[in-house]
DNA sequence: TGGATTCGATTGACACTGTCAAGCGCACTG
DNA sequence: CAGTGCGCTTGACAGTGTCAATCGAATCCA
């Protein structure tokens, strides 16, 4: 957690200004007076702004995939709301990446190929799951708007709680997780499935 | 839709930029060269460049608003699905607004009475019809939960359609729409409501 | 009619930002 | 010991939002 290099110290700083105030506000002229470093040494480890905000985003995607898979490596009786649990807990807990890692202004994922890549990993870890969950006789369009249903459940909700109207609306850790429980069980999305037409 | 006054060139230009590219490069400055007056000009109508963003959040959500209520106006036979079609197609159709409404650091909702009444009463159409919906009967929890996740769902998929790794995988708007129904579908949402515990 | 006032818009200055280009010191290497 | 790469500094530049003062033309009121 600590910091080593310079590189480092201007990463975490940005990451707690991120969580606390938001990327947009974001000054490294100022992280770099804080850190007793001239004002272009921060860019002297990244190509420009965005490259900070890209390296930001990569180390985001990384923690990301490891919460899910450990979510799934838990073998609870209810995966599925346990990875859209995991899928939110993540968010709010690392709040200064996540409000980098969905913003393709600040980082455009398809201009980095290790940055596309770690983003690919994370949707590989739902969507493989959603496949898994659904079988093999699941068509591709099925796995796909099932897969795009809890991922946007809980990104939505994600967002919502993060910089959304939900904002401060819910308090305790504990009362968090049983709202967010409650979100996933009121939607289809967190027990097995039972389709429902008319 | 033509602007008449200076204040809605700005208006229109801005929103129209912010739907092509974003509204964080948005130079006001540079709507003001290319509207042909001075670069104060925009900011005489508004008290600052927040003051921009948070009229056109106002009028998004006046937008907004509006789309919900015809598509329940519609009466359709699965108004939830049909719900969450429209919160969808107005995001897609009104980027320009929708990126800006949730966006606390350019349009705080707090610190706007107008524009705190303006989202509420968009939120409020989704909590009524979901009280509507679960009956007399339903706690004030189920309700709460229930509309969050619809809420959650809608704003999630809306997200990554506009911003997220979704972009432009989605083509033609009729496919889009049929994607959407069958996200609605595959989560429990679309429907009545069918409740699953294991 | 004429003076005051209001309001849309202009002008100039300011501090601040990211970016470009050049240069400095110092460890390491041949 | 010259040379070379690397972490970092320094200085300049254009562009931005914001503050303050000003202007001109309507509008209102005596």
């Amino acid at each position: 957690m600590a910091p080593t290099s310079l590189r480092d110290t201007v990463l975490r700083a940005a990451i707690e200004h991120i969580a606390e105030h938001g990327p947009d506000g974001l000054s490294f002229r100022q992280v770099a007076i804080d850190a007793g470093v001239s004002h272009q040494a921060p860019y002297h480890h990244f190509t420009d702004r965005k490259g900070i905000f890209t390296a930001i985003a990569i180390e985001g995607y990384e923690l990301f995939t490891k919460a899910m898979l450990e979510s799934l490596a838990r073998k609870s009786d209810d995966p599925s709301t346990e990875l859209l649990e995991s899928y939110v807990i993540f968010a709010l807990a690392h709040r200064g990446h996540f409000r980098v890692m969905f913003r393709p202004d600040l980082c455009a994922i398809s201009e980095d190929p290790e940055l596309e890549r770690v983003a690919d990993a994370s949707f590989d870890v739902l969507v493989d799951f959603v496949r898994a969950e659904l079988g093999p006789r699941a068509s591709i369009e099925d796995i796909r708007a099932r897969a795009t249903a809890m991922w946007s459940l809980a990104h939505g909700l994600s967002t919502l709680l993060i910089d959304g109207p939900l904002e401060n609306k819910i308090g305790q850790v504990r009362n968090r997780r049983a709202f967010i429980r409650a979100v996933a069980t009121q939607s289809g999305l967190g027990s097995p499935l039972k389709r429902n037409h008319s």
